[in-house]
DNA sequence: TATCAGTGGTTATTACTCGAGCAACGGAAT
DNA sequence: ATTCCGTTGCTCGAGTAATAACCACTGATA
C-alpha cells in the first residue's frame, strides 16, 4: 500500500476546495464535516500542503483555507509528495549511491522504469480534471 | 517505499538460481554467502516462493533449492506478489466494495491507472531477461 | 487600547501495524 | 546419526493514524 490516509484526505480536501468559488475562504470544520476527517488530523494534513504552496491559510476570525494555485496547476504527484516525501519504489532508487549493487543489479532498471510510468500517470491528471470527472459522475448517479 | 527487503532478496536469489546449470541443487548457505542474506531470513523468504511453485526444495543430505520454472516464465510481479501479497497502490483498489466513495471519487481511477502501468512494467521483464542484462553489465565492467 | 473569542500553527504523545531479522525446535532424506 | 530444509514465534525498530495540549495571530468591540 503506497498511498497513505493522509494523502487520500489531502486529495479529497483539495478537490473540495477546488469546487468552491475562487478565493473563497473555507473553514476547517466545514472541510472536516464534508470529508469525514477529524479537525486535529486535518490540521496535520494541511500543513505540508501550505508549505509547498498548494493551499494558503488565514488566521483569526473569518479565517480558513483556500487554494493557492490554479486547479489546472496541481496534480496528484504534487499532493502525494507533499504528504509523503519523494516517491520511491525501492531504496536503491533514492539516489545512485545507496545501493552498492547498482553496477550489476539488473532489477534496478526495472524498478526505475515502473516508477517512471507511475509518476507519469500521477502527473498527467490535474485537480481540475478530477473535479470535472466528479461532476460527470454525480450527474450520472442522479440520472441512474 | 513499495518493495520490501524480502522481495529484493528473493529476486537476487532467483537470479542466482537461474544462473546455475539447469536442475542443479544449490545449498542454502551458498545462496546466503553470495547474496548477503542470513540463513534464518532466507528461510523465511524462500517459503512463499516454494508455495507458489517458483522454487522447489529438497531436504536431507545433498538437499537444497532449485528453480521449479523456466526463467522465461518468471517475472518480477510473480516474485513481488509471492512475498508481499497482492500489489495495491491504495486500499480502495483492494476490491470495489472497500471504498464507499467509489461512485463519485475521481482519484480512484487514477490510482488504478498508475497501478496498471506499474504492473505492466513488472510483468514485461522475465528473470531470463534480467540474467542476460547482468551478463552484459558484468562484461562491460570487466572492460572498463 | 485592552481584551477576548475565533481561528489556524506547533509539538508531543499514544496506539497500532508492519517490516526485518533471529533463534529454537521439528521433520524429512540419506 | 547426520545433514539438510520447514515451521513457529519472538523481538526490535520504524512508520501510520490519530489525539491533545498549548501557542500565535486576527479582528471586533467594550
Amino acid at each position: 500500500m503506497v498511498i497513505t490516509r493522509a494523502t487520500e484526505y489531502a486529495i479529497r480536501t483539495i478537490i473540495y476546495l477546488a469546487k468552491q468559488p475562487r478565493n473563497e475562504i473555507v473553514l476547517k470544520k466545514d472541510i472536516c464535516r464534508t470529508q469525514n476527517v477529524t479537525p486535529a488530523f486535518l490540521t496535520k494534513i494541511l500543513q505540508p500542503l501550505i508549505k509547498v504552496g498548494i493551499v494558503s491559510s488565514q488566521r483569526g476570525v473569518g479565517g480558513g483555507f483556500l487554494l493557492a494555485k490554479d486547479p489546472e496547476e496541481i496534480n496528484l504527484l504534487d499532493i502525494l509528495q507533499a504528504e509523503e516525501g519523494e516517491l520511491n519504489l525501492n531504496h536503491c532508487l533514492v539516489d545512485d549511491d545507496v545501493c552498492e549493487r547498482d553496477k550489476h543489479c539488473s532489477a534496478h532498471e526495472v524498478w526505475q522504469e515502473a516508477q517512471n510510468e507511475m509518476i507519469k500517470v500521477l502527473c498527467r491528471h490535474s485537480i481540475a480534471d478530477l473535479v470535472k470527472i466528479e461532476k460527470v459522475k454525480v450527474e450520472s448517479l442522479g440520472l441512474g
